[in-house]
DNA sequence: GCTATCTGTGAGAGCGCTCTCGCCCGTATC
DNA sequence: GATACGGGCGAGAGCGCTCTCACAGATAGC
């Protein structure tokens, strides 16, 4: 008996019949029949066949790959840093493809790497690749090279993607406080080189306008430091800020942190709404009220569509986020213990 | 103009050389050289041209791609959940697999599916399975088929492992609490299943034996919930607690709520300490204090060890946690914003 | 009973690459 | 100048699979 793994010409010795016919039965392709299949899959799971897929995806040219690429445009600290928004994109995805038998390729980019390392995947053996965060000329750029492509993030009208409603988002966030009673309400807006960053300043901006509210905002990098720096210029600007709407929990986190050590209380003194629903929201003390954007289902939306085959250019899906009420926004009498909503 | 992909022949065609020549060249292997290697390169470049992935790991025998197994048997909610861990992970071995042009394969698997789907993979052409949430057992189980395996957290003594100090780390914090002056240490443990756990329950077993304080300690699922309601009960019994040390930062985030629920201050009345470092530290109010493993070494290290090959059965490797230190065990007298160390 | 139409099966040609082997040519050795 | 050696190079045989195609054998139509 040798060592090395059975082949599909092991199989077809050991069930008498041809390479084709076993092939046809492991794939289940139709055209072999009767008591043959029987024989294959018995000596399938006499000999533990299992097919080589470099050799299948070499003969067939079809790909059973789903690549997934992060070039960290938003995030300090290189790729994936500590961002669960990552997590939540595979976790979105692997369901599917392990139910179809497809394998996940991660990417992680430096931006001055991305541009040759695109060309590189898309020449690659792919289903597709889904674009987790990317620069929307990168995007473009990539979609024009592999048109088998969709973004998770907003990019050019061209990419096929699945966008999230970040103005609608920040403009209910906005609008729950004003409808809280608050009238002094700032925000605090990310790098503007990120597309979701600008969309949610849209949304500001518009439900401000509509309220008839004064435009308190600042800038800050999408961390836990740019969220308190940007808090502590605020307060001193504005000291009688009632609400921040924060374009991210991360850094809502700590305008919590700025907040409290300016002796406001949260959510009596000031009510604050995050963005993401990442664990840092219920890791801030209070609890963070957030929007939640539905990132598993628009990752598995994007593995459908991939696989499916029918992407067409400027292929779009809006997913709706939805507002997630923590102690943060809680009206002021009863501000209990744990995660009780408003 | 042909409007498929070139191949390795077109290149070879282009530069007047053979196949092999040109595959030695793109490979850089000896037995090619001068004039030949630069007229390769150009037709590389002119063409475009990237070898077919498929084709070489067929021929060569020899895989590309390093898979990452995560069985969550941690977390609720699923794998991957928003545990930035898995990111730190696969942060760890990017940088190293991107240099030597290698994959990564990402599966998650459910404790359920997770026998036979070890299989499948172990039966795969793979440089080897980094595993990096499973349990012993299956460990074991996947060590059996497939001896290319590191493990990231601790397992039976034969399966080859990157096994962090948390033993050691555990120690350290419940040490630290001690040197500040607590004598009424509390300690909120995670779930037996978890080896990570059991480490740190005997870490801090031991170093409360050698202080000669009392055990008081609970149980909690590795969640902000576990410990919000852990340290509720811990209160509850021991009022007079004045520090707590938290097997994990997201039960520790929940911990510091509770605290802060009923009216502790922190740290002023109770001294809180972390394990992990992850996003939940920083965002909890105060900032923890924690412990921090080297994931991203410890991945690393792992995929090393698979690309070298020589990897023995029982082969381990230690990594000690670090102290990083943050408000919430500050020393009483000031407080200041930001995540100052203490 | 003969050709036409199936369906089930096997032979065999690749998929794009790696790698062994042997050839050729240049230099060292006698 | 003939023999040995060695390094650069090309021919060609696979790697394990899929898939086309041709060929049997069975059924149908005239």
């Amino acid at each position: 008996m040798s060592r090395s793994k059975p082949t599909i010409d092991d199989v077809a010795r050991m069930a008498g019949v041809s390479r084709a016919t076993a092939s046809r039965v492991i794939n289940n392709a139709p055209g072999a029949s009767g008591p043959l299949r029987v024989r294959v899959h018995e000596a399938v799971a006499r000999l533990g066949y299992r097919p080589n897929e470099a050799a299948r995806a070499l003969a067939s040219g079809r790909p059973r790959v789903v690549d997934v690429i992060a070039v960290s445009c938003n995030l300090p600290g290189g790729w994936l840093g500590s961002n669960p928004y990552y997590s939540r994109v595979l976790a979105g995805m692997m369901p599917l493809l392990e139910g179809m038998g497809a394998q996940l390729r991660v990417h992680a980019l430096s931006h001055e790497s991305a541009a040759e390392a695109l060309d590189e995947i898309a020449a690659g053996v792919t289903l597709g690749a889904v674009l987790s965060d990317i620069t929307p000329a990168l995007a473009a750029r990539f979609h024009r090279r592999c048109r088998r492509v969709v973004s998770l993030v907003p990019t050019a009208a061209t990419v096929p993607a699945m966008v999230a409603d970040n103005i609608g988002g920040a403009y209910t966030a906005v609008t729950r406080l004003h409808r809280l009673g608050r009238r002094r309400i700032a925000a605090i807006h990310g790098p503007a080189i990120s597309t979701c960053a600008a969309d949610r300043r849209i949304g500001h901006l518009r439900a401000v306008q509509r309220s008839g509210l004064a435009d308190i905002s600042a800038d800050a990098a999408f961390t836990r430091e740019g969220g308190y720096d940007a808090a502590q210029r605020l307060l001193a600007q504005h000291p009688d800020l009632d609400a921040v709407f924060v374009a991210c929990d991360l850094m809502a986190a700590g305008v919590v942190q700025a907040l409290t050590a300016h002796g406001r209380r949260v959510p009596e003194d000031v009510s604050v709404i995050g963005f993401d629903d990442s664990v840092a929201a219920i890791c801030a003390n209070p609890p963070l009220t957030t929007m939640r954007l539905p990132v598993e289902e628009m990752a598995a939306a994007a593995v459908r569509l991939l696989v499916s085959g029918d992407i067409s250019p400027g292929h779009r899906e809006l997913f709706p986020a939805e507002l997630i009420l923590r102690q943060s926004t809680a009206r002021m009498s009863k501000v209990g213990p744990g995660i009780a909503g408003s």
